[in-house]
Formats: structure tokens, sequence, C-alpha cells
DNA sequence: GCCGTTTTCGGCCCGACTGTTTTCAGTCG
């Protein structure tokens, strides 16, 4: 699918959105800012949705009213925002380049090009290197030192981590800090605990009733390459890998409160703390008040009780309908974590996976599962040596004297013949179907001609859903978090095939795939469709990736029986079965 | 500029930290 002209357009708004800031304009920012993200957030092409629906279709989109949307059609048709440019006069500068400057913001900025004339992080270092910024009024010798570091430690614009490949420093950092004296206890919360797929910077919680001591401990952490701020209750560092993390501490009776403050999401809080003003009351990291006195702090369940809300799960708060469901009653009871019984997607020895069928059993035993699927890659895919007919069935033997093996041991696993088989450019599959007959559970996956045509890549695809041995979709859209965008492709049209087929879509929940990503999770189990969250493992320690798979699917709204891997495996046979 | 089951007008989250300030504005999350 191609978005580029909903991140066009949420450019062209946060930029808007920085120079009314800079030019003291209350609360427009804030509306063109909102705007950008929803955009961004937004499954479908405005440009489609507007020549399908024109500016009606437009203003479903949260926060895009009559005049946004007036916007975004000049955009359209014009390729240009004539009121963009009028604003670009005031403060023509290199906005992206010069917010890597810790610190500076829209109304310094201004600032500095009334005054010097300063547009890019060039012009900025000469000033610099002239002493021109301590001169300056609101500025002083301690912000042209801090300017000065800033510009040896630009924030790094390279994008957001996966999730998977933070997690772990994240928790080794939880670890150390709670083992400081007085600690009560140390939790991960922002975006690591919305398991949001990508990370931005670590948010850490810390509940004691002496926080200096363990901002202090923060602070001294090897991994850190610089302090951002350091204060009693609240520090901010850079560390080393190029990401910030910060530490907040509260005293242990503001635990649910500030676990609430620090989780966010932003839209979400900033919705929760509205609809506490409308009941006259008062929310922040301390406590909900009326007035002076305290209604709710010790958890969140109580402060969303308070406010007349079901408990919403961290996963869900994005602002995109959980809070209204809350109210409704009308939240899904999401799939708990470490409900998967099964794997469906593994790659052994036999082709591009490091390991063998058996070690990666075994390993999928140690991570709990009773389970797995075998689904090297097949013939078409030379890369990988992919398996052809024979090599299949020879494989299947194999697989056979394993279980057998394992029934002697007394274990309780079953190894599952499959194979990831590649879809042909037109969509038919690499391996005869009499081949195919012969394995438990049929997935399929695309693997070149990533380029072709929206209309030709969607058929393609539904040719293969259209199969009749075919039972699952292997990562349905192709992306490579920060390194692939999706293929073009009609996603509501391959929901519909899945749904017509009873083909169930995977969440690949290896770290830069998570293929679907959560909003597609959501619109594919809305549709009835099942999903299958799959590791894509190459090698054992992969499987703690299912861990990924479950956020993900939580944060798409998944209720354990949208996943078919949380089934028994004498139902999920049946299944596959047709 | 958006939004609404207390509003179609009058609201718009809240607080810590920093640096420049003698009481506060900017930035950040």
């Amino acid at each position: 699918m191609n978005y580029s002209i909903n991140s066009e357009i949420a450019k062209i708004f946060n930029h808007m959105a920085f120079i009314l800031e800079g030019l003291n304009v209350l609360f427009k920012p804030r509306a063109y800012a909102q705007a950008a993200e929803a955009i961004l957030a937004w499954n479908k092409d405005v440009e489609e949705i507007y020549k399908s629906e024109g500016l009606t279709g437009l203003k479903q989109i949260p926060s895009i009213g009559q005049n946004l949307a007036e916007h975004i059609e000049e955009i359209i048709k014009t390729g240009r925002l004539k009121e963009y440019e009028k604003l670009k006069k005031k403060l023509p500068v290199d906005i992206e380049g010069l917010s890597a400057i810790e610190g500076l913001g829209p109304k310094k900025m201004k600032i500095l090009y009334d005054k010097l004339k300063i547009k890019t992080v060039a012009d900025l270092a000469k000033a610099i290197a002239t002493h021109k910024i301590a001169k300056l009024e609101h500025f002083g010798a301690q912000s042209e030192t801090n300017i000065q570091r800033g510009l040896k430690f630009l924030k790094t614009n390279t994008g957001r981590i996966p999730l998977g490949y933070i997690l772990p420093l994240a928790r080794e950092i939880e670890q150390k800090l709670s083992k400081t004296p007085g600690v009560k206890k140390v939790i991960i919360a922002g975006s690591i605990r919305r398991w949001q797929e990508t990370i931005g910077d670590i948010d850490i919680l810390a509940i004691s009733d002496q926080p200096k001591k363990i901002m202090e401990a923060f602070v001294s952490l090897p991994e850190i390459q610089t302090i951002l701020s350091h204060g009693p209750t609240r520090s901010s560092v850079r560390l080393k890998i190029g990401l910030d993390a910060d530490l907040r501490a509260v005293a242990p009776k503001s635990f649910g409160a500030a676990l609430q403050y620090f989780t966010g999401d932003k839209n979400h809080n900033v919705k929760i703390r509205e609809i506490a003003i409308k009941k006259g009351l008062k929310l922040n990291e301390y406590g909900l008040w009326r007035k002076e006195k305290n209604i709710a702090c010790q958890t969140e369940e109580k402060i969303y009780a308070a406010l007349g809300l079901d408990y919403i799960e961290p996963e869900l708060r994005t602002d995109s309908g959980e809070i209204f469901a809350a109210q409704k009653h009308q939240l899904p009871r999401l799939i708990p974590h470490g409900s998967l019984k099964g794997d469906l997607q593994i790659q052994t020895n036999w082709t591009d996976g490091e390991c063998t069928i058996e070690a990666l059993a075994r390993a999928a035993m140690e991570a709990g599962l009773e389970y797995i699927a075998i689904t090297d890659h097949t013939k078409t895919l030379g890369i990988a040596h992919g398996l052809d007919e024979k090599q299949l069935a020879k494989q299947g033997q194999k697989i056979d004297a394993l279980n057998v093996k394992f029934i002697k041991e007394k274990i309780n696993f079953k190894i599952l013949k499959s194979a990831e088989i590649n879809i042909n450019k037109d969509g038919s599959l690499d391996i005869a179907d009499a081949a195919l007959k012969k394995l438990d559970i049929m997935s399929v996956a695309i693997h070149s001609a990533f380029r072709l045509s929206k209309n030709e890549q969607t058929k393609r695809i539904i040719r293969a859903i259209e199969h009749s041995l075919v039972n699952i979709l292997f990562h349905p859209t192709g992306r490579l978090i920060n390194r692939r965008e999706p293929y073009e492709l009609d996603l509501e049209a391959i929901i519909k095939a899945a749904a017509a087929n009873r083909v169930a879509l995977e969440l690949d929940c290896f770290p830069d795939r998570m293929d679907l990503k959560d909003t597609y999770v959501r619109q594919v189990i809305a549709r009835g469709v099942k999903i299958a969250i799959d590791t894509d493992a190459h090698h054992p320690e992969h499987f703690k990736f299912l861990e990924l798979g479950i956020g993900t699917a939580r944060r798409g709204w998944a209720a354990k029986n949208d996943v078919i891997n949380t089934w028994p495996i004498k139902k999920l046979l049946k299944w596959a079965r047709k």
C-alpha cells in the first residue's frame, strides 16, 4: 500500500503546527499536529478517500474538519497548499534539521531566525563559533553550551527501533534499578508497556520513598552516554545505543496514578484528563482529585473506575475508540500473554534456518509450546535452496520419525508437516497439489515481484488464497520496518477473500516484520478472519519473539479465539482440513 | 482549527526540569 500522500500531508501539517507555535498562535498548533497524527495512523490513502467520497469522506478521519479537509483537497489537486507557503515565509528554516537539537523548539527557532537569520544547522554552528547566541535575549552562555552539545549529539532520526531489539536492554536496566536501596518497585512504562511495534525511548517508573537515590543510580548507569536532565523526581538520559531513557519516581501511594500517567499514550491521557475535567475533577501523576481531596491513586483500575470507565489495558491506550468502548462496557477480552500453544512458521537448516528440526522442536518445548509447523521454503526460492516435492516428502519422513521419538520419550509435543509455499508471479503455487495434500497445514507467501501494480499484486495473492488447500497467508504486507515498504495491495479485498475461503492471515512477529501490524489486525478480526501468530524462527532463540506477537495482537483488539494457534492441535488440524 | 449525550460557542491536559529570569517561559514527555 502506498501511503506516501498521507505522510506528505502529515509532514505539511506538522510543519504548520510548528510554525504556528513559533508565532505564538493558540490552539491551532495542537489542531494541526493532531490532524497530522490522525492522517498517518489512518489505514487508507487520503487521495483514494477523496476521490471516492470527497470532502465528506475526509471529514470521517478524526481531527479533520471542514478547513483541514479543504487543505487536503488543495494538496491533492494542486500539489501545494497556499496557506502553508504563506506560513513558511514567516519561519523559512530547516525545521527537521534544527529540531534534532535537544532543547531547540519553535519559539527559540523563531528568535534565532529573526535576530540572526539562522535557517540551517550549519548557520547555527557558525553562530556558535562566533559566540553570537549567548548575547541574544532569553539565551545565555549556558544555552550556547547546550546547543553546542546538542550539535554533537544530534537526535537520531534514523527512526524508531523495533521493540524486540530494545526489550532486553530495557529489562536489564529495570533489573539494575530494582536493586537500588529503598526502591519498592521498578516498572517499564510508556510505549514498551503498550507493546508498540517500534520504540522511540525507554520510559521507566520507580516507586520509592527515597527518589533521590534511584535518580543517582539511574544517571550513573554504564549504558549512558549523556545526562539530559537530572532532578529529584525525574531524570532523562541519552543511552549509548542512541536512544533516550526517562526515569520518573513517585511515592508508593501514587503508584496507580503515576503508572497511568507514564504509560500513555499522550492522546489517550489527554482524553482521559478531559473526561476528569468534565466531571469536575483533575487527574495528574499523583492521583485523581476533586479540589484538594484525593479520589483515587493506588491502582489504575480505581482511577478508570472513578471516571466511569472499565479498565483499559495498556495496549489499547491509543485514543482509537477504546475510551468510548470502556464507557459502554464493550471492550474486548484480549488474548492473554502465554496463551499460544503452537508456532506455525519455522525455518530449519533444510533451507535458510540455522538449526535442525529436532533442535528447534526442543527449543519450542522449552518455550512452553505443544506443537510447531516446519515451514521451509519451496523450490522457486532459489536463494534459500527451497525444497521440491521429493525433498518435502523426505522431510516428512524425518518429521514422522521425530514424532515417534517424542511419543517414546513420553513428551506431549507434535511437529506438523508444512511449508512456506512460494506464490508464483501469476498467483499459482510452486508445488504440485499431490505433494501439498501430504502436508498437515499449508501456508503461502510471496518473495518476489514485489513491484507489481496494486491491482496485479492483489489479484495474484487472492488467487493463492482461493487455492482449495491453502490455510494461511504468511507476512501479508511484506513490509520490513525501517527497510522495506509494504507491497502495493488492496488489503480490504484480501481480507474479503480470506473470509470467503476461510484462510487465516499471519501476524509474523519477527521484530522487524510485525506483519500484520496492529491496526491491520484490528481490521482483519473485525471481519471475522482468523490470525496466526508466528515467530518465523530461524534459530532456537527466536521463540522469545512470541510475546511481541501477542502484544501486537492485543493492540489489534484480538481475543484468544481469533488466534488459531491458541487452539489445541486437534481443533487446529480439523480447521486446516477445510 | 476541532469538537460536543452538560456545549454549534467556548472550551482546549498537566507537571518536571532548565535557564534566564527576580516570577516565568520554553521544552519535553
